[in-house]
DNA sequence: CGGCCCGTTGAAGCTAATCAATGGCCGTGG
DNA sequence: CCACGGCCATTGATTAGCTTCAACGGGCCG
């Protein structure tokens, strides 16, 4: 998966940098206040009016929706870089919450509208923001529609290990059950997942949010 | 679901105008060569350079990807009025075949960039394209993540039933295969799936192309 | 120390997939 | 015209994978 709403408004001061697989040229060197939220906090719900947009700078956010019965889909977890929050309409069509806590660049929308009309590169870089959150959604429909869920486990691990930059060593910053949300599947089957790649040896678990990737090859092997 | 990439590019003669769901003022009005491709011929392939975009005039075409193993997805299918093609990077990252003949309208994507500079407008109309794609995408997450069989079919049937324009006559333009691999399933499932709306009186299978809505609070229903 | 949250593990059940056979429709060719 | 073959859809039987239900355990905080 592409680096997604990587890297579209810039804070006044921030540390944690553009990740490397981000191309160049597709910062917007926009400024906003930075907010903080703590861990579980709402940061929009579905319904409210989509006037701001976001930037994470840290902390991890999670996107989704939820049915009437209660089924949660997670649809996206925003890392420091990621741009988040533009909607094509007035209302937002999902809600986000902080996942930890998170301190995120806010800025209107309208400082984006407005500076389209005085910067038409800014309008080319706002649609390839689109575009590759478009295209992490298609990889997310190939991966629901037509993946195990050994694959998906996989893919997870392995996508949010290049968006994080780690090395062999994961820390998940979420729980089973946002893992759960996000693959389409239950806790207990990302539990048993994880314990079944524990003993073939592909990863180890020393807590359970600390991931070891013993062997990258087998896992890539499972992401096809 | 909304209506997708509809009315972005104009044909010089085009009787089967847009949607009645199109949002004023999101038309294009760019032209260009009106090309016919026959059932099942390939319009673009995975890898192949992206340097032009599509508007479907008449016909149904499928946009897909497929894994080492075979296993095919269906990410949309794209009716009259809809575009496509549009990608980030140089490269498409999947398929598209005429589901049934087709006639489209091809235009070289340095028209849309150039006119970006010209047009500000455009970049606009060029911008809510993709976030529409983009929600659609989500919708399609939604679907295969958290929803059963006949759930998918019944949200599937409404879809399509609302974008072609069908009262209680729906006309579908794909097998049995389509379907499935659009939804995630199996043709064995979306077979069953249909014979069981029929049971219940959901639905009247005339032809298996052919099907009548009887109850489309029912369907409604099972769409949440 | 006790309660709670989260994760793991086990057993049973269910949904959808797989394997297999049949039937209808249509185009082709005798 | 009818017979044949191929393709697509349906239906049945069985299986597999994931979910559901349930119990347990470990870490953390009051």
């Amino acid at each position: 998966m592409p680096a997604s709403l990587a890297t579209a408004l810039t804070p006044a001061a921030w540390p944690q940098a553009t990740p490397a697989t981000t191309p160049a040229g597709d910062d917007l060197d926009l400024t906003g206040p930075l907010v903080t939220y703590s861990r579980d906090e709402e940061i929009y719900g579905e319904g409210e009016r989509a006037d701001s947009v976001y930037k994470v700078v840290r902390g991890v956010v999670r996107a989704f929706r939820i049915l009437a019965d209660g089924r949660r889909q997670i649809s996206e977890f925003y890392l420091p870089g990621d741009c988040f929050g533009l909607e094509a309409g007035l209302e937002h069509r999902g809600s986000a919450e902080a996942l930890t806590d998170a301190q995120l660049v806010v800025v209107r929308r309208s400082v984006l509208t407005d500076g389209v009309a005085e910067k038409p590169d800014l309008a080319r870089r706002l649609w390839r923001l689109a575009v590759r959150d478009l295209q992490r959604s298609q990889d997310h429909v190939l991966m629901l529609g037509r993946r195990s869920a050994a694959e998906r486990v996989a893919s997870f691990l392995m996508d949010l290990a290049r968006r994080m930059n780690a090395g062999a060593a994961l820390e998940l910053p979420m729980s089973r059950l946002d893992i759960a949300d996000f693959l389409g599947l239950t806790i207990e089957t990302v539990s048993r997942t994880l314990t079944q790649f524990q003993e073939s040896g592909l990863i180890q678990l020393s807590a359970c949010r600390s991931i070891r990737l013993s062997d990258r090859e087998a896992l890539m092997g499972l992401c096809e």
